[in-house]
RNA sequence: GCCGAAGUGGCUCAGUGGUAGAGCACGUUCUUGGUAAGAACGGGGUCACGGGUCCGAUUCCCGUCUUCGGCUCCA
């Protein structure tokens, strides 16, 4: 990566997934061979093996088969062929004839790569010579894919691998990794003792002390914001009769990923997985007028979903999160303008934490309810607003929720995989499905437009991701805690003490370490659990009435004013930097 | 859910077919030290859970649970 261009790895990583091929089918000639994409930072194959088990202790084996064919591979040779003679190539393939046809079927032109002396179906992108541009090979991974990517296929064996010009490069890559994973949630999040999971909850996140003033400070601030921008805040049931999810139309959609409560015959509850439809019914409330939209209902209402075993990923894939939702009643001229103003608040957001991110805009997906006509419309529309905006962003077919389109909010996480974080979703259905009316200004009832969204998305997945965006150095108005007092010996306790009542008077998060430990040890760790401000205290400040900072960069603040310090760090947490 | 892997004191990890060990953390005592680990002693583990094989299982086999890397699916 560092010294290659991005197309030349690419092809690099291309080459290697023949290579991988070459090897597996020299290894296991009956296995049969599917495709193998470049990926970003490396390459895989997927292989159907019939029933043979491959496992991780199989890729040594294939990478020094690998670097042994490697060496005859001195370029890529290209021909064109015809239907027939590519599926006399490749008869007995499944897969790859099924590929043929299609190519075929567009009426484009097979062609087949050839290096060393094995070739492939191919529509090209290597290396010239791949014994001279391939310096490192390594195999990663065993996974299990679907063919095609959809699950009524068969799962195929996929090997992932990656390769450089030199070692020195896979190295560097490799320690990348590593330390990659170093800022993972998942592991950081125990360590600072911000959450932790428990076997008898599965994908849900037991809160401790420190991880609770970061998700209440995240919702402070989503709440004050809001406000200022006339939202409502409200609250509603956890536990719903299953005739709200009938009305929703979320019974047919997505009940079957519900955790369900049968109390018995006709009364079973679903605990909500989401809050639009409660959200229908504080709407339907009582009767509204044209005057009162947008009316905008916010709540952070926990959430329950029972995600398959699989995919659970800490918090950034759990079956219990709270999203900082809302649910804004418009008119259907209103659309666009309410967009505007969500797109504000995205920005906002996303720039206090110096986040990276993109858009996507998801259209009607397989199951959908409503008519053609009104999804195309709001498609339409909010690619207008899309396009208005000036930032980037991607179409994603049938990637809507079954009530309208969506556009989504994606970021990547420490390993590079990418989340939906916040979403803007329009919905033309549920005020349909439930009744919804309001009164226009002529008198007449409508049927208003309800736009769903969250801006951090979930807060658990947020926190995710943002522990792994500061490498769990939280910035002083997220800090769990924003001091941490040093007294070098015990006989500065006393004093220690008074500090310690000074910053919380002003609502620091001050703690006093005052184990019998040296100072050194107190340092080590505090820096261990990236506390943005240490204090020293000892004879010579006690003397002077003055203190020393140290902050968690290693910079330190000596003979300062305890009042200085904490005008300094109060302007700081203003300013949330 | 599917494919692959892992589960040993709070944490990081050794180890073994004859009922387990280190470092850190924790407790007690000593030490009262100037910017990332002071010292001694001590407590703590049904080796994830349930079966099976064996005279004997933490170790071998099977199943389950949880977690991790993917696939599919979603904030």
């Amino acid at each position: 990566m560092v010294n290659s261009d991005k197309n030349d790895l690419n092809n690099l990583n291309h080459s290697c997934a023949h290579l991988l091929a070459a090897a597996v089918l020299d290894l296991w000639p009956d296995a049969k061979r599917t495709i193998g994409p470049a990926i970003e930072n490396g390459f895989y194959y997927d292989f159907d093996f019939e029933d043979l088990k491959i496992t991780e202790e199989d890729l040594p084996r294939i990478e020094k088969k690998m670097t042994e064919l490697l060496p005859t591979w001195e370029s890529f040779e290209h021909r064109e062929v015809s239907e027939k003679e590519a599926k006399e190539i490749f008869k007995g393939n499944p897969y790859k004839l099924e590929l043929i046809d299609e190519i075929s079927q567009k009426g484009e032109k097979v062609t087949i790569y050839k290096s060393g002396d094995f070739e492939d179906l191919c529509r090209g992108g290597h290396s010239k010579n791949p014994s001279q541009d391939i310096g490192a090979i390594k195999l990663l991974s065993i996974a299990g894919a679907y063919w095609r990517g959809s699950e009524k296929n068969k799962m195929l064996t996929r090997i992932y691998g990656t390769c450089f010009t030199n070692k020195d490069e896979l190295d560097k890559y490799l320690e990348m990794l590593e330390e990659a994973k170093k800022r993972d949630h998942k592991k950081l999040g125990p360590q600072l003792e911000l959450f932790f999971f428990h076997e008898t909850s599965p994908g849900m996140a037991y809160w401790l002390p420190k991880g609770v003033i970061l998700y209440n400070k995240l919702i402070e601030f989503w709440r004050e914001e809001h406000q200022k921008r006339g939202y409502y805040e409200t609250v509603s049931p956890i536990l719903n009769k299953k005739e709200l999810y009938i009305t929703s139309g979320h019974f047919d959609h997505y009940w079957q990923d519900m955790f369900v409560a049968n109390m018995g015959q006709n009364e079973e509850y679903g605990i909500k997985a989401m809050n639009c439809p409660n959200a229908m019914v504080i709407f339907g409330f009582k009767t509204r007028s044209y005057k009162d939209l947008p009316l905008r209902l916010s709540d952070t209402d926990p959430l329950h979903r029972y995600e398959l075993s699989g995919v659970l990923n800490g918090l950034l894939r759990a079956r219990e999160f709270r999203q900082d939702d809302a649910h804004i009643f418009v008119s259907e001229d209103q659309i666009k303008q309410e967009y505007q103003r969500l797109f504000e608040i995205v920005e906002k957001f996303y720039s206090i934490f110096g986040l990276e991110y993109s858009f996507r805009l998801g259209t009607r997906p397989e199951k959908f309810m409503g008519d053609v006509q009104t999804w195309n419309k709001a498609e339409k529309e909010l690619q207008e607003i899309l396009e208005e905006s000036g930032k980037k962003y991607v179409i994603l077919e049938g990637d809507g929720a079954f009530y309208g389109p969506k556009i989504d909010i994606l970021m990547k996480d420490s390993l590079g995989r990418q989340w939906q974080m916040g979403t803007l979703q329009l919905d033309f259905q549920q005020p349909r499905n439930f009744k919804l009316k309001y009164t226009d200004a002529a008198g007449q009832e409508k049927t208003p437009v309800a736009i769903h969204r969250v801006i951090y998305g979930s807060l658990e997945r947020f926190i995710g991701i943002l522990i792994e965006h500061y490498a769990g150095a939280f910035p002083a108005w997220l800090a769990p805690t924003q001091v941490q007092i040093i007294p070098i010996s015990d006989k500065n306790l006393d004093h220690a003490q008074k500090l310690l009542e000074q910053l919380s008077n002003a609502k620091i998060r001050t703690e006093v370490d005052n184990r019998s430990e040296t100072m050194q040890n107190k340092i080590r760790s505090a820096q261990l659990q990236k506390i943005p401000y240490m204090i020293i205290v000892g004879e010579r400040e006690e003397k002077d009435n003055l203190i020393s900072v140290r902050k968690r960069n290693g910079e330190n603040q000596n003979g300062l004013k305890a009042e200085e310090f904490l005008q300094q760090l109060l302007m700081e947490i203003e300013s949330k930097r």
